[in-house]
DNA sequence: CGGCTCCTTGAGAGGCTTCAATTGACGTGG
DNA sequence: CCACGTCAATTGAAGCCTCTCAAGGAGCCG
């Protein structure tokens, strides 16, 4: 067993844009001739499901492009929206870490690449190479900060607020602004709008329009309008 | 250095109940040492603090008896309830994985007894034992699935359900029903109560009134008598 | 007993939800 | 080309819930 770690030059990720990033790395010789057989990119179009709710937890993905929504159903039948998986972001790993069946179902929201590692290769590479499941640890607790986060936001402070940032939230990844406006299109609908911040459909209409009558930004249908001042001043 | 792993006989956690599903587990020998050494055993009274919000995070915590709050402070004044630590659960290690101050407080909430080990231990003890951050990997994970459920249930459904959840939830730790009914004192503050469920005390003394009505429950300040069948029908 | 903290109760206001009907966009089929 | 179904988004009305502000108990300790 050969457990010379690999060198930059031979990164399992290869020319991925976020190799500098990756939790595959250091990984030994072995196992990065394992992850290269084991990898598999895949190129998605738009609302297309990467893996249901329930299915068997047996690969771990990493969004290299594009937007991935990670849902919850419920029995009653209404769906909790869990998560929004961002280029750079591995997903599917708490299934994996948990050797249960996904709890959440992906689904990508826009045209994506995802890579993807079978997860018995995924614990092949964890054996052979222990830091790597310290950099997923790592991201399964920055996820559990950010999670923490958001319901502590949930409640307290106003609705309007929390809409607005979550419309900044979606913008950061667009291009930058022409002309001083930031125009983009809203990758979620008005119900996962409403399940992301835990409200009714209604009320999400209804506080776009506040905020579009107080001048905040304007939107129609998915077209959003942001004005430039408004993304930077709440850094 | 001795990389053989330490038998049952000699766990690093000696006689605490809960080292059958220990993080530490399993080491070396030379870890085992390691951690014998570093493990300090602490007996803390009611409302001790353990560690602040933004105290450097350089130990890892195991609850083995009592009751702790995590609780995370906000600027403007207010204070949410993060988390709920029981016996048997680990806790600080969010700060330790993403080697970041704590943006927590932990206080215990009645008489608890805590496992501390320094961060430089444990590191220590990841390094030599990899399955040790395979276990503190799954708590992460398990910690995450918790705290999403939590968010996805925390406005759908009415605040007395979970009001009512909440409270049986704390009763589950307390000891078996004598007559039919539970009795236990409530570990939780009104307000902490309002913190955990993102509303104003008001609201909980209000709607734990209704439930009181309802017969679901009868409670007089911290004194809760639960009605046994009450407690099994949601399982 | 005063002072303290926690809990309770009241009243008014505002926000959100639900139900229901309407509009608009889009694709299908006559 | 237009009628139609479907789906998402919007609007309206009514009602409930929770929030805030404020004042009144209850228990505890010096």
């Amino acid at each position: 067993m050969n457990r010379h770690f690999s060198t930059e030059r031979d990164h399992p990720c290869g020319a991925c844009g976020f190799r500098a990033t990756s939790i595959w790395w250091p990984v030994t010789r072995d196992c990065r001739t394992r992850l290269e057989r084991g990898f598999n990119r895949r190129q998605l179009a738009s609302e297309e499901m990467i893996y249901a709710q329930g299915a068997p937890g047996d690969t771990v993905y990493c969004l290299s492009r594009g937007l991935v929504a990670l849902r919850s159903m419920r029995p009653d039948g209404h769906y909790s929206f869990v998560r929004l998986v961002r280029p750079g972001d591995i997903f599917g790993f708490r299934s994996f870490l948990e050797m249960q069946p996904h709890d959440t179902e992906a689904r990508t929201l826009v045209a994506s690449r995802v890579c993807v590692v079978a997860a018995r290769d995924a614990r092949a590479v964890v054996e052979g190479s222990p830091r790597v499941m310290g950099n997923l640890a790592l991201r399964c607790a920055e996820e559990l900060r950010r999670s923490r986060q958001l319901r502590a936001h949930s409640r307290r402070g106003d609705n309007r607020a929390r809409l607005l940032r979550l419309i900044r939230d979606l913008s950061a990844d667009q291009g930058p602004d022409p002309d001083g406006i930031l125009r983009f299109r809203l990758p979620l609908s008005r119900a996962d709008i409403a399940a992301a911040l835990g409200l009714a459909p209604e009320t999400v209409t209804r506080s776009l329009r506040r905020l579009s009558e107080a001048g905040a930004l304007r939107i129609s249908g998915r077209q959003v309008e942001l004005p430039a001042q408004m993304v930077e001043q709440d850094a």
